[in-house]
DNA sequence: CCGCCTCCGTACGCCACCGTATGGTGAGAC
DNA sequence: GTCTCACCATACGGTGGCGTACGGAGGCGG
């Protein structure tokens, strides 16, 4: 991880999102994680303005990995009911994209930061969006569908959180499954 | 709020609180307090031993109100089917109790706090028992019991979460009855 | 009225982090 | 080989929060 080389701003913004999962945004600051690639404040503003240029370049990145990844991942099954079955199963099992869930809940507490509101707000629309079209899609009437994807990604919300604090009283590994399917099942009842 | 008066454990334990639901762990910091209260270190480490008393004394508060205050309030209720509603509808509309979920969340990116983690673990896994129980007695099967609760209560965490961060998105107070009854049909469907 | 005990204000040293300035290093251009 | 410039290390001052020391205020028993 720390291979002696010469960093890119590349490395800097992932560094900057791994710390953001961990610790939230007060832990997006710049000299321990120069401490942790191994070097110094002094590569740091040569690539980067300030803690702000950070920070902002990290949300941008989550913004990108957050919709555009998950969705393309998605689309690849055609069949809608079993398309919503693939992204519950993907979002709920260990966790949904490489951070699973975890930048949502670190962004909790800064909801209200001038840098964070704005990626928050687009990338919730966005999924909620996604989700209400599916079940639009799958029959429902348009104020159903904003309930049932409005439960559909609290869920998701809630289990990341749940499995975030007391992993022990979320569902384990091989329980998984079965309530993923009672899930959906309770989503898309008539 | 600021009676020039002299001031008591417990308004610094409320004021932590709120700084506490405010910004997360990282909030609860002595100096801004003391001025939010209109009065200065020395007063603060007459009641406290330093800022992790502080943070403990509010944790154990909100332990406190989230726990015992909002099941007697739903005891009142004896039907069980009406406890629920009631329970939803308390716990979704406008946020649960006085803070809302707002503690829950702002606990997150601290989750792995000595004092914080086994709080949060207590709390909820009281809430989660206590709804087991109830679906139990709605004549689940213990598993199935288990699944909704677990569903329902990330209902809560999720629709807590997305309240905070997206108000515009988040189901309306005129359309919020319309979404408890739904979300209640899905969680007692058979 | 007086002393005392509780409570608070002020001043200080310490540490972590931010941002700046400036000198160094090493890999490719030539 | 040496030059050059992108990249990095080091040193410094500034700020904000923690914890300590100590002195002052003010209500209450006597």
């Amino acid at each position: 991880m720390a291979g002696r080389k010469r960093l890119s701003t590349q490395d800097w913004t992932a560094a900057a999102l791994e710390a953001l999962a961990a610790g939230g945004v007060g832990a997006v600051a710049v000299e321990p994680i120069a401490a942790r690639l191994g070097t110094t404040k002094g590569s740091f503003y040569w690539h980067f303005s300030g803690r702000d240029a950070l920070l902002a370049a990290a949300l941008q990145e989550w913004e990108r990995i957050a919709t555009d990844q998950v969705i393309t991942l998605i689309e690849g099954e055609p069949d809608l009911r079993r398309r919503l079955r693939l992204l519950l199963a993907v979002a709920l099992g260990h966790a949904g994209g490489p951070y699973g869930g975890r930048i949502e809940l670190a962004l909790q507490p800064s909801a209200a930061h001038p840098l964070v509101a704005p990626a928050l707000a687009r990338v919730t629309r966005r999924r909620l969006d996604y989700l209400t079209a599916m079940f639009r899609g799958l029959g429902f009437a348009p104020d159903a569908a904003r309930q049932r994807s409005l439960l559909a990604y609290s869920a998701y919300l809630g289990h990341a959180q749940l499995a975030h604090t007391a992993p022990e009283l979320a569902p384990s590994a091989d329980a998984l499954p079965a309530y993923v399917d009672a899930t959906i099942d309770a989503l898309t009842a008539p």
